[in-house]
RNA sequence: GCCUCUGUAGCUCAGUUGGUAGAGCAGAGGACUGAAAAUCCUCGUGUCGUUGGUUCGAUUCCGACCGGAGGCA
Protein backbone atom coordinates (compact mmCIF):
# COMPACT_ATOMS: atom_id res chain seq x y z
CA UNK A 1 0.00 0.00 0.00
CA UNK A 2 1.80 3.25 -1.06
CA UNK A 3 1.93 5.84 1.96
CA UNK A 4 -0.07 8.94 1.66
CA UNK A 5 1.97 12.16 0.83
CA UNK A 6 0.05 15.75 0.79
CA UNK A 7 1.40 17.89 -1.97
CA UNK A 8 0.86 22.23 -1.98
CA UNK A 9 0.68 22.63 -5.83
CA UNK A 10 -0.21 26.27 -8.02
CA UNK A 11 1.76 28.48 -10.10
CA UNK A 12 4.14 31.21 -9.27
CA UNK A 13 3.41 33.53 -6.18
CA UNK A 14 0.23 32.00 -4.73
CA UNK A 15 1.37 30.67 -1.34
CA UNK A 16 2.49 27.56 -1.86
CA UNK A 17 5.21 28.23 0.72
CA UNK A 18 3.51 29.13 3.66
CA UNK A 19 0.75 26.73 3.20
CA UNK A 20 3.29 24.20 3.09
CA UNK A 21 4.55 24.88 6.47
CA UNK A 22 1.57 25.38 8.00
CA UNK A 23 0.30 22.07 6.97
CA UNK A 24 3.40 20.01 7.84
CA UNK A 25 3.05 22.09 11.38
CA UNK A 26 -0.35 20.92 11.78
CA UNK A 27 0.43 17.09 10.39
CA UNK A 28 3.97 17.02 12.60
CA UNK A 29 5.79 16.59 9.32
CA UNK A 30 8.70 17.89 6.99
CA UNK A 31 8.57 19.99 3.67
CA UNK A 32 9.85 18.40 0.26
CA UNK A 33 10.92 21.12 -2.39
CA UNK A 34 9.81 20.27 -5.75
CA UNK A 35 11.34 23.20 -7.90
CA UNK A 36 13.63 23.29 -10.58
CA UNK A 37 15.46 25.93 -9.32
CA UNK A 38 15.45 25.94 -5.95
CA UNK A 39 17.36 23.26 -5.53
CA UNK A 40 20.23 25.38 -6.85
CA UNK A 41 22.60 27.64 -4.18
CA UNK A 42 22.65 30.95 -4.13
CA UNK A 43 19.72 31.68 -6.03
CA UNK A 44 17.29 32.29 -3.40
CA UNK A 45 16.24 36.08 -3.77
CA UNK A 46 15.04 34.85 -7.41
CA UNK A 47 13.56 31.84 -6.67
CA UNK A 48 11.67 33.17 -3.89
CA UNK A 49 13.01 29.82 -2.15
CA UNK A 50 12.09 29.71 1.39
CA UNK A 51 13.74 31.48 4.29
CA UNK A 52 14.38 30.43 7.47
CA UNK A 53 11.81 32.59 9.06
CA UNK A 54 9.49 31.03 6.30
CA UNK A 55 10.74 28.02 7.21
CA UNK A 56 9.45 28.38 10.68
CA UNK A 57 11.16 25.40 12.19
CA UNK A 58 9.56 22.81 9.61
CA UNK A 59 12.58 20.82 8.28
CA UNK A 60 12.90 21.46 4.16
CA UNK A 61 14.67 19.26 1.74
CA UNK A 62 15.73 19.70 -2.05
CA UNK A 63 16.55 23.53 -1.44
CA UNK A 64 19.63 24.78 -2.10
CA UNK A 65 21.31 21.50 -2.42
CA UNK A 66 22.91 21.66 -5.99
CA UNK A 67 25.65 23.93 -6.82
CA UNK A 68 24.77 26.06 -9.71
CA UNK A 69 27.13 24.99 -12.18
CA UNK A 70 25.38 21.22 -11.73
CA UNK A 71 22.79 20.02 -14.53
CA UNK A 72 20.08 18.46 -12.81
CA UNK A 73 17.26 17.03 -14.87
CA UNK A 74 13.50 15.12 -13.66
CA UNK A 75 15.32 12.04 -13.56
CA UNK A 76 18.52 13.12 -11.05
CA UNK A 77 15.78 15.11 -8.85
CA UNK A 78 13.48 12.40 -8.74
CA UNK A 79 16.35 10.25 -7.33
CA UNK A 80 17.49 11.80 -4.93
CA UNK A 81 13.80 13.14 -3.46
CA UNK A 82 12.56 10.44 -3.31
CA UNK A 83 15.35 8.97 -1.15
CA UNK A 84 14.12 12.27 1.34
CA UNK A 85 11.07 10.73 0.95
CA UNK A 86 11.53 7.58 2.28
CA UNK A 87 13.54 8.66 5.38
CA UNK A 88 10.69 10.84 6.43
CA UNK A 89 8.45 8.47 6.27
CA UNK A 90 10.80 6.02 8.68
CA UNK A 91 10.88 8.24 10.70
CA UNK A 92 7.30 8.14 11.43
CA UNK A 93 7.01 11.87 9.51
CA UNK A 94 4.20 13.07 7.06
CA UNK A 95 5.78 14.26 3.95
CA UNK A 96 4.22 17.59 2.37
CA UNK A 97 5.58 18.02 -1.43
CA UNK A 98 5.60 21.38 -2.12
CA UNK A 99 6.67 23.41 -5.39
CA UNK A 100 5.97 24.24 -8.70
CA UNK A 101 7.44 22.14 -11.39
CA UNK A 102 4.31 19.82 -12.44
CA UNK A 103 6.86 17.25 -14.28
CA UNK A 104 9.21 16.84 -11.18
CA UNK A 105 6.33 16.74 -8.91
CA UNK A 106 3.87 14.13 -10.94
CA UNK A 107 7.40 12.23 -11.59
CA UNK A 108 7.81 11.87 -7.87
CA UNK A 109 4.62 10.33 -7.18
CA UNK A 110 4.11 7.68 -9.97
CA UNK A 111 8.14 6.71 -9.46
CA UNK A 112 8.23 6.18 -12.89
CA UNK A 113 11.70 6.00 -14.89
CA UNK A 114 12.86 7.78 -17.27
CA UNK A 115 15.18 6.15 -20.49
CA UNK A 116 18.79 6.71 -20.18
CA UNK A 117 20.36 10.08 -21.98
CA UNK A 118 20.76 13.48 -20.95
CA UNK A 119 21.14 16.56 -21.89
CA UNK A 120 25.35 17.53 -22.09
CA UNK A 121 25.28 13.63 -22.89
CA UNK A 122 27.72 12.59 -26.24
CA UNK A 123 24.87 11.05 -28.38
CA UNK A 124 22.65 14.08 -27.66
CA UNK A 125 25.51 16.43 -28.38
CA UNK A 126 26.15 14.67 -31.72
CA UNK A 127 22.26 14.92 -32.88
CA UNK A 128 22.54 18.65 -31.83
CA UNK A 129 25.16 19.03 -34.38
CA UNK A 130 23.80 17.23 -37.12
CA UNK A 131 20.72 19.76 -36.62
CA UNK A 132 22.73 22.30 -36.60
CA UNK A 133 24.42 20.89 -40.18
CA UNK A 134 21.72 19.23 -41.75
CA UNK A 135 18.14 20.72 -40.16
CA UNK A 136 15.76 18.86 -38.98
CA UNK A 137 14.38 16.87 -42.23
CA UNK A 138 16.29 14.24 -41.63
CA UNK A 139 16.52 13.47 -38.05
CA UNK A 140 12.35 13.75 -38.32
CA UNK A 141 12.81 10.98 -41.25
CA UNK A 142 14.95 8.86 -39.21
CA UNK A 143 12.88 9.28 -36.08
CA UNK A 144 9.88 8.25 -38.08
CA UNK A 145 11.15 5.45 -39.57
CA UNK A 146 12.37 4.14 -35.85
CA UNK A 147 9.63 5.21 -33.75
CA UNK A 148 6.75 6.27 -35.81
CA UNK A 149 4.74 6.53 -32.42
CA UNK A 150 6.62 9.57 -31.07
CA UNK A 151 6.94 10.58 -34.57
CA UNK A 152 3.05 10.77 -34.74
CA UNK A 153 2.71 12.73 -31.34
CA UNK A 154 5.73 15.11 -31.86
CA UNK A 155 5.29 18.19 -34.00
CA UNK A 156 7.95 18.73 -36.56
CA UNK A 157 9.24 21.82 -34.89
CA UNK A 158 10.28 20.57 -31.74
CA UNK A 159 13.19 19.94 -32.02
CA UNK A 160 13.95 18.91 -28.66
CA UNK A 161 11.69 16.61 -27.95
CA UNK A 162 12.83 14.84 -31.69
CA UNK A 163 16.00 14.46 -30.74
CA UNK A 164 15.70 12.94 -26.76
CA UNK A 165 13.17 10.21 -28.87
CA UNK A 166 15.79 9.51 -31.52
CA UNK A 167 18.62 9.67 -28.62
CA UNK A 168 16.76 6.65 -26.46
CA UNK A 169 16.51 4.61 -29.61
CA UNK A 170 20.60 5.04 -30.19
CA UNK A 171 21.33 4.43 -26.09
CA UNK A 172 19.12 1.62 -25.47
CA UNK A 173 17.95 0.42 -28.77
CA UNK A 174 14.11 0.81 -27.76
CA UNK A 175 12.09 3.54 -28.40
CA UNK A 176 10.78 6.19 -25.90
CA UNK A 177 7.30 5.67 -26.61
CA UNK A 178 7.80 1.94 -25.60
CA UNK A 179 10.09 2.58 -22.50
CA UNK A 180 7.25 5.43 -21.27
CA UNK A 181 4.04 3.26 -21.69
CA UNK A 182 6.01 0.42 -19.28
CA UNK A 183 6.39 2.87 -17.02
CA UNK A 184 3.41 4.30 -17.25
CA UNK A 185 2.06 0.97 -16.69
CA UNK A 186 3.67 0.63 -13.35
CA UNK A 187 1.94 1.56 -9.98
CA UNK A 188 2.35 4.76 -8.24
CA UNK A 189 4.88 4.84 -5.90
CA UNK A 190 2.93 7.37 -3.54
CA UNK A 191 -0.71 7.86 -2.81
CA UNK A 192 -1.01 11.97 -2.98
CA UNK A 193 -3.63 14.31 -2.03
CA UNK A 194 -2.96 17.17 -3.50
CA UNK A 195 -4.04 20.54 -2.82
CA UNK A 196 -3.95 23.83 -5.64
CA UNK A 197 -3.52 27.01 -4.63
CA UNK A 198 -5.01 29.64 -7.42
CA UNK A 199 -6.23 33.44 -7.75
CA UNK A 200 -9.96 33.46 -9.06
CA UNK A 201 -9.10 36.39 -11.04
CA UNK A 202 -5.96 36.42 -13.10
CA UNK A 203 -5.38 40.68 -12.52
CA UNK A 204 -4.77 39.22 -8.67
CA UNK A 205 -1.84 36.91 -9.96
CA UNK A 206 -0.44 39.45 -11.89
CA UNK A 207 -0.73 42.50 -9.43
CA UNK A 208 1.08 40.03 -6.82
CA UNK A 209 3.40 38.40 -9.35
CA UNK A 210 4.67 42.36 -10.13
CA UNK A 211 5.01 43.36 -6.48
CA UNK A 212 6.96 39.81 -6.00
CA UNK A 213 9.71 41.02 -8.89
CA UNK A 214 9.34 44.23 -7.63
CA UNK A 215 10.83 43.06 -3.98
CA UNK A 216 13.63 40.70 -5.43
CA UNK A 217 15.03 43.81 -6.64
CA UNK A 218 14.83 45.33 -3.84
CA UNK A 219 16.35 42.54 -2.04
CA UNK A 220 19.46 42.26 -3.85
CA UNK A 221 18.43 40.30 -7.12
CA UNK A 222 21.31 42.02 -9.04
CA UNK A 223 23.81 41.12 -6.68
CA UNK A 224 22.54 37.70 -6.60
CA UNK A 225 23.73 37.60 -10.24
CA UNK A 226 26.91 39.41 -10.55
CA UNK A 227 28.07 36.66 -7.45
CA UNK A 228 27.25 33.97 -9.34
CA UNK A 229 28.79 34.94 -12.35
CA UNK A 230 31.73 36.00 -10.24
CA UNK A 231 32.01 32.35 -9.10
CA UNK A 232 32.85 31.73 -12.57
CA UNK A 233 29.18 30.38 -13.71
CA UNK A 234 28.91 29.92 -17.37
CA UNK A 235 25.78 31.28 -18.71
CA UNK A 236 24.93 28.44 -20.51
CA UNK A 237 24.25 26.48 -17.12
CA UNK A 238 20.56 25.46 -16.96
CA UNK A 239 20.57 27.62 -13.67
CA UNK A 240 20.86 30.48 -15.28
CA UNK A 241 17.40 29.59 -17.38
CA UNK A 242 15.84 30.89 -14.24
CA UNK A 243 13.79 33.64 -14.80
CA UNK A 244 14.88 36.47 -13.32
CA UNK A 245 18.67 35.71 -13.90
CA UNK A 246 18.76 35.38 -17.26
CA UNK A 247 17.18 38.64 -17.88
CA UNK A 248 19.61 40.30 -15.56
CA UNK A 249 22.22 38.90 -17.16
CA UNK A 250 21.53 41.81 -20.33
CA UNK A 251 21.64 44.54 -16.78
CA UNK A 252 25.25 43.21 -16.19
CA UNK A 253 26.44 43.29 -19.50
CA UNK A 254 24.77 46.74 -20.15
CA UNK A 255 22.39 45.51 -23.26
CA UNK A 256 19.35 46.42 -21.22
CA UNK A 257 18.41 49.18 -18.40
CA UNK A 258 17.41 47.94 -15.36
CA UNK A 259 13.70 48.87 -15.80
CA UNK A 260 13.71 47.05 -19.11
CA UNK A 261 14.49 44.18 -17.59
CA UNK A 262 12.21 43.76 -14.45
CA UNK A 263 9.59 44.44 -16.97
CA UNK A 264 10.46 41.38 -18.96
CA UNK A 265 10.75 39.49 -15.40
CA UNK A 266 7.29 40.80 -15.13
CA UNK A 267 6.05 39.07 -18.50
CA UNK A 268 7.74 36.06 -18.42
CA UNK A 269 6.68 35.03 -14.82
CA UNK A 270 3.42 35.40 -15.82
CA UNK A 271 3.58 33.60 -18.79
CA UNK A 272 5.30 31.05 -16.36
CA UNK A 273 2.14 30.73 -14.29
CA UNK A 274 0.11 30.20 -17.24
CA UNK A 275 2.26 27.34 -18.13
CA UNK A 276 1.81 26.02 -14.80
CA UNK A 277 -1.61 26.53 -14.61
CA UNK A 278 -2.16 24.22 -18.20
CA UNK A 279 0.11 21.98 -16.62
CA UNK A 280 -2.06 21.59 -13.50
CA UNK A 281 -5.73 21.51 -14.84
CA UNK A 282 -5.73 18.24 -16.84
CA UNK A 283 -5.12 17.02 -13.01
CA UNK A 284 -8.07 15.84 -11.49
CA UNK A 285 -7.34 14.72 -8.53
CA UNK A 286 -6.14 17.98 -7.43
CA UNK A 287 -8.47 20.16 -4.33
CA UNK A 288 -8.48 23.82 -5.32
CA UNK A 289 -8.90 26.53 -3.14
CA UNK A 290 -9.40 29.58 -5.29
CA UNK A 291 -7.75 33.73 -2.94
CA UNK A 292 -10.49 35.97 -3.38
CA UNK A 293 -8.26 38.58 -3.87
CA UNK A 294 -5.76 38.89 -1.13
CA UNK A 295 -4.33 35.82 0.40
CA UNK A 296 -6.22 34.69 2.89
CA UNK A 297 -4.50 31.59 4.63
CA UNK A 298 -6.40 31.03 7.54
CA UNK A 299 -9.38 29.84 5.45
CA UNK A 300 -6.99 28.26 3.24
CA UNK A 301 -5.20 26.20 6.20
CA UNK A 302 -8.79 25.41 7.51
CA UNK A 303 -9.82 24.46 4.14
CA UNK A 304 -6.96 22.10 3.47
CA UNK A 305 -7.06 20.45 7.24
CA UNK A 306 -10.77 19.28 5.76
CA UNK A 307 -9.27 18.18 2.56
CA UNK A 308 -6.88 16.46 4.71
CA UNK A 309 -9.25 15.09 7.65
CA UNK A 310 -11.43 13.84 4.50
CA UNK A 311 -9.00 11.50 2.98
CA UNK A 312 -7.67 10.64 6.78
CA UNK A 313 -5.06 12.55 7.58
CA UNK A 314 -4.81 14.56 10.90
C1' G B 1 -0.78 81.50 -38.25
C1' C B 2 1.17 78.75 -42.62
C1' C B 3 3.48 74.19 -44.68
C1' U B 4 4.69 68.91 -44.47
C1' C B 5 4.01 64.19 -42.37
C1' U B 6 0.75 61.23 -39.45
C1' G B 7 -3.95 58.90 -37.09
C1' U B 8 -5.61 50.89 -39.13
C1' A B 9 -6.33 44.91 -33.39
C1' G B 10 -4.40 46.19 -26.20
C1' C B 11 0.96 47.98 -28.33
C1' U B 12 4.42 48.69 -32.77
C1' C B 13 3.32 48.89 -37.68
C1' A B 14 2.07 46.57 -42.98
C1' G B 15 -1.73 47.00 -46.63
C1' U B 16 -5.95 47.83 -49.87
C1' U B 17 -3.74 50.97 -58.15
C1' G B 18 -11.84 52.04 -54.60
C1' G B 19 -15.17 45.86 -53.59
C1' U B 20 -15.00 46.81 -45.34
C1' A B 21 -7.88 44.36 -43.80
C1' G B 22 -2.90 41.45 -41.83
C1' A B 23 2.04 40.64 -39.35
C1' G B 24 5.11 40.85 -34.86
C1' C B 25 4.49 41.51 -29.71
C1' A B 26 0.84 41.21 -25.81
C1' G B 27 -3.39 38.11 -24.52
C1' A B 28 -6.28 33.31 -24.43
C1' G B 29 -6.31 27.95 -24.93
C1' G B 30 -3.47 23.44 -25.44
C1' A B 31 0.72 19.91 -25.35
C1' C B 32 4.44 18.12 -22.28
C1' U B 33 7.99 11.33 -19.61
C1' G B 34 16.40 12.71 -18.32
C1' A B 35 17.27 21.16 -20.12
C1' A B 36 10.37 21.53 -17.67
C1' A B 37 11.37 28.81 -14.52
C1' A B 38 12.75 24.62 -20.46
C1' U B 39 10.55 23.38 -25.24
C1' C B 40 6.56 23.31 -28.69
C1' C B 41 1.41 23.96 -31.06
C1' U B 42 -3.39 26.58 -32.10
C1' C B 43 -6.36 31.17 -32.06
C1' G B 44 -6.61 37.91 -35.44
C1' U B 45 -14.11 41.72 -36.79
C1' G B 46 -11.13 45.92 -35.69
C1' U B 47 -16.89 52.38 -35.81
C1' C B 48 -9.29 51.32 -40.75
C1' G B 49 -9.58 59.51 -36.08
C1' U B 50 -14.57 62.31 -36.98
C1' U B 51 -17.66 64.28 -40.58
C1' G B 52 -19.31 65.81 -45.44
C1' G B 53 -18.56 64.89 -50.82
C1' U B 54 -17.50 61.95 -55.41
C1' U B 55 -18.98 56.79 -56.55
C1' C B 56 -23.24 51.23 -57.67
C1' G B 57 -19.70 50.91 -53.57
C1' A B 58 -14.80 54.67 -49.62
C1' U B 59 -10.81 52.43 -44.68
C1' U B 60 -8.59 53.58 -49.67
C1' C B 61 -9.88 59.57 -53.77
C1' C B 62 -11.33 65.01 -52.47
C1' G B 63 -12.79 68.78 -48.57
C1' A B 64 -13.46 70.32 -43.59
C1' C B 65 -12.71 69.35 -38.56
C1' C B 66 -10.23 67.01 -34.26
C1' G B 67 -5.62 64.53 -32.13
C1' G B 68 -0.07 63.73 -32.64
C1' A B 69 5.00 64.82 -34.74
C1' G B 70 8.23 68.01 -37.36
C1' G B 71 9.41 72.53 -40.19
C1' C B 72 8.75 77.87 -41.38
C1' A B 73 7.46 82.35 -39.32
Amino acid sequence: MAEKVVCVVGPTACGKTKLGVELAKALNGEVVSVDSMQIYRGMTIGTAAPTPEEMDGVPHHMVAVADPEEQWSVARYTRAAAACVEDILARGRRVVLVGGTGLWLDALISGRTFAPGQSGGAIRRELEQRFEREGIQGLWAELEQVDPESAGKLHRADTKRILRALEVYRETGRTISAHNAETAALPRRYDPVKIGLAFQDREDMKALIDQRVDKMVEEGLLEEVQALLRRGLPRTATALQAIGYKEFLGVLDGTVTQDQAIEEVKLRSRQYAKRQLTWLRRDKEIHWIYWEKERDFDRALRLSTEILRAHGLC
